[in-house]
DNA sequence: TATGAATGAGAGTTCATTCAT
DNA sequence: GATGAATGAACTCTCATTCAT
């Protein structure tokens, strides 16, 4: 029973993890059970635990799961480059994350922050997610800074903080409001970045 | 110890919350039991009833307190006014979290967030602490507006929303890393809100 | 401070017994808590644990009370005398509980007996109001038996266990409906009395 | 061991029920814990928590038993009738209560009567347990007095109440006093019964 | 004498995890 | 491989009782 194995086992971490997602989402880590998680797949203990050897391993999954979905951003941003770039990776990532649709998301990602500060497993595996972007950003402003977009003063590194801290408020303030104003909110970010191109190009 | 005054009442709020903000900036709201305050505060858990109705109202206590601290650099910076005032505002606040003993408070008020993500109630308190700070800032967008230091078409609330993530997204990453490059960040975001007023001094 | 504080002793007794009476009336003995009794007593726990050793001693002291009610009736039947005075006895003792005032003294009363069913302390108290009643019975029965009212085959001790058992059981059915009928009880209950009179005579 | 058969689950429940009616009868409601039932079925709390979802429950499930026992008894005499039916009944009741065997069950009774006296929800039950026999008695008494065996002027339903209430009382005292003279008692009663019955004969 | 804040053992209940079937 | 009944440690909270004031 190899290859149909392998993608039966495959589908039923998915589809735990999915069930996971939903019960995280919802009522928080601490306050969803793991049979909360069995009823939402509709499994057994007994077949999650052959699966995931314990309550945080599914936790670990899922914060291991967050990052990946910007690459295909990161990508695009990189070959665009320079500040052109930045443009195209902050309102991407922005508007990935701006749907309704993806409320779910949010809520699971403030989740996961909390777990990240208490838990050092977590927390690696979220910083897994987060230093790609912050890089490919410094990387961006380096070449704006080269190809003279950008003024030399700017710490490229910090920028990608920055930039990261933006996404990161975005979230949370939505993930408190799924009502606030998000296009004013982008547009306003968009607004700083270009500020400091556009005074760069004026001097 | 009968009939004590009120002041020992309030010492004893004090002790217990201190107690909790110490178990939960350790080990998360949910992770800390009742147990762990009550050896922290040197206090048996029916002290903390008398206080407390349940281990929530003491997450609630906190929650309320976290804001009324930035009240002090709301009043310095309207009294500044204008994009000068934005600048005192924005470092004092971050001045004021960046500092390595606030390790905690950080920690914090990351776990708070998350609280506020599942509990109206936490939510409710927590929106209480960050709406002024945006309105503060609103205003002083406007009054910067108004005296021609910044552009028009920026919109005043979004610039407050955009302040705040820079916090929070900053106290995040500190509570992950609390050796992340300070100074380098809060320059890098004054740079950002210098060079929004500069390129309109620069018309 | 000899007689003065007597008399101040039996006064905070008192208002101790009352307060403890309505709190275990309203939510039985284990249910009803010292701060309760209290509350409804406006005093302190160190003043209440001045008059009892425990809430046991107070459960104690009310069992302990219930009795003595009777003596009266007692002496009333026992100076009639024969089937006439087991006639007064019963109807006044009916009497005295039927009236809806005493819907707390029945329900309390139910709480006492499931008490001495446990505690024998409690059960030597309560039979110790219980075991006169049923021997000023049994001697009117030997008069009766004597004065040939009654048949000699009855048992009068038999009697006075029969006659307590239907005040137990009405009690205990009033204390589930209050609005039981209450008259027609009585009147059944004097007529099967008769009955064993009557017939006597009719012979 | 997983899919059980319903058996099995009503099997645990019985275990269940059998440890609480021990413990019950041993101690009180209150002062049993769940512990205590625990040990006493040998199970964990997590297995009890599976059949009841708590203490009441169990309490209530035990109140809901505690009628049907009778049923057998009414059948009975409803079948003999009238007079006659009224002795079947009221004999086999009072034996089937007086074994010495049967002292756990009129000690738990009566923790289950102070129960009810709180507790709407087991007074409910248990009045469902004690309307049957009352309607019963209230049925053969009429009967009787339509074939003459008894006097027109007797209430059916307070006969009905004074018969339970004999039942009632009866088992009071023998909770208290398990040696208490059991025969006698009945004998007594059935001679107020046949009193009522032959003096109407005798007429 | 009275107060009431404080104690702390122990209550009912939950839930991550196991394992016989 | 899957099931789900069972486990039992640990949780939050209660309350009879004490004792410094």
């Amino acid at each position: 029973m190899p290859k149909v194995s392998d993608e039966h086992m495959e589908g039923r971490r998915r589809q735990i993890i999915d069930a996971a997602i939903a019960c995280f989402a919802r009522d928080g880590f601490h306050r969803a059970t793991m049979q909360d998680i069995c009823a939402e797949a509709r499994l057994s203990p007994g077949a999650i635990y052959r699966h995931f050897p314990g309550k945080d391993a599914i936790v670990e999954a899922i914060a291991d799961e967050r990052h990946a979905r910007e690459a295909e951003f990161m990508r695009a941003a990189l070959e665009v480059g320079g500040v052109d770039g930045l443009r195209v990776f902050g309102s991407a990532s922005f508007r990935s994350l701006a749907a309704p649709a993806e409320k779910r998301r949010r809520r699971l990602g403030v989740q996961v922050w909390a777990e990240a500060v208490l838990n050092p497993e977590i927390r690696k595996l979220v910083m897994r997610g987060t230093k790609p972007p912050r890089d490919v950003v410094a990387r961006l402003v380096r070449e704006a800074q080269e190809s003279g977009e950008l003024a030399d003063d700017l710490d490229p590194d910090a920028v990608g903080r920055v930039m990261l801290a933006l996404f990161q408020g975005f979230i949370l303030q939505q993930a408190w409001e799924p009502g606030a104003d998000v296009t004013a909110f982008l547009e306003t970010a968009e607004l700083m970045v270009d500020a400091l191109a556009r005074e760069r190009v004026a001097e």
